[in-house]
DNA sequence: AAGAGAAATGAGATATTGTAACGTGTCTCA
DNA sequence: TGAGACACGTTACAATATCTCATTTCTCTT
């Protein structure tokens, strides 16, 4: 088994690893956080902070606001369990919390499909271009903008 | 000359040649364009529509709505005289317009000041992933954050 | 120079995304 | 059992972005 050995996680498993990882990284697996967990994984594409609400919302009949979900969104995102797709003001899950990348999302502008790649030669050619530029990276942004597969 | 000589245009010229570019482009160059113009490029950071909107509304001594200003925005970046920050939900002026490149932004988090290098080689890199991945890139998107020369 | 049509801008409303402030509940642990 | 920490609720609000339709300005032709 590789550091690189990206072993699909679904349904249960993913969110069971979801919770270890969160108390690994000392935070607390909690009702409310699993359902957003839920309602995140449940999205087909990136999903806004308030699509999350909606979703969780009725998985718990009851209103939930936006606020909340932001708030657990950035312990996911700090945490790497789930990402934020910065050109779709959008957040997606991670399925592979324990791999730490730079990564490229690639973000269909017909159909919202959001995929990722892993590309370590590339995100640190980019950290390398900013050093030398007399800059110190800490979160590099990298996402493509154009067509699927589907769409193309 | 080379197509790569990156002779600042300041002042009046810059202004100049923004007016030549977009004409080219089939677009007009009117008060309120060179309004928003000059308000874009008096800012040494990133501008959001709305500090331009506010700038534009004190030059010329009456309240502009933000939505002029984002319409002839996206005139500026789709004529390449501005460029999109994605990472700061604002915008920056080329002073290259003549020159086509995957930028590179360089944000830093705690002062705003954003710098861009071109880098045609990783940019290419991008692009190149994406198409391996079955997608046809349209925008690349690379922004870095992290700590300015300043901040550091 | 005048008028018709096209393009640009004004005005206001509204949608979407993101934060701030503060109160309430809940759990732990001494 | 009660003090403190943490999570969550609630409300308000700020910031960013878009829509619609009216009005003005520009351009082109005659």
């Amino acid at each position: 088994m590789t550091a690189h050995d990206h072993t699909l996680h679904q349904g249960e498993s993913l969110t069971e690893v979801a919770r270890l990882t969160l108390l690994k990284s000392g935070e607390q697996w909690t009702a409310m956080r699993s359902a957003v967990f839920e309602a995140l994984s449940s999205f087909a594409k990136p999903a806004s902070a308030y699509d999350i609400a909606d979703a969780v919302s009725k998985l718990r009949s009851k209103r939930v606001a936006a606020n909340s979900v932001y708030r657990i969104l950035d312990i996911f995102v700090n945490a790497n369990l789930a990402r934020r797709v910065e050109t779709a003001n959008a957040y997606i899950v991670n399925e592979h919390p324990d791999c730490i990348h730079d990564c490229i999302f690639l973000v269909c502008d017909n159909c919202g499909q959001t995929t990722h790649i892993d590309n370590d030669s590339i995100s640190n050619g980019v950290r390398d271009a900013a050093v030398k530029a007399g800059f110190m990276p800490v979160r590099p942004v990298i996402e493509v903008r154009g067509k699927c597969g589907d769409c193309g």
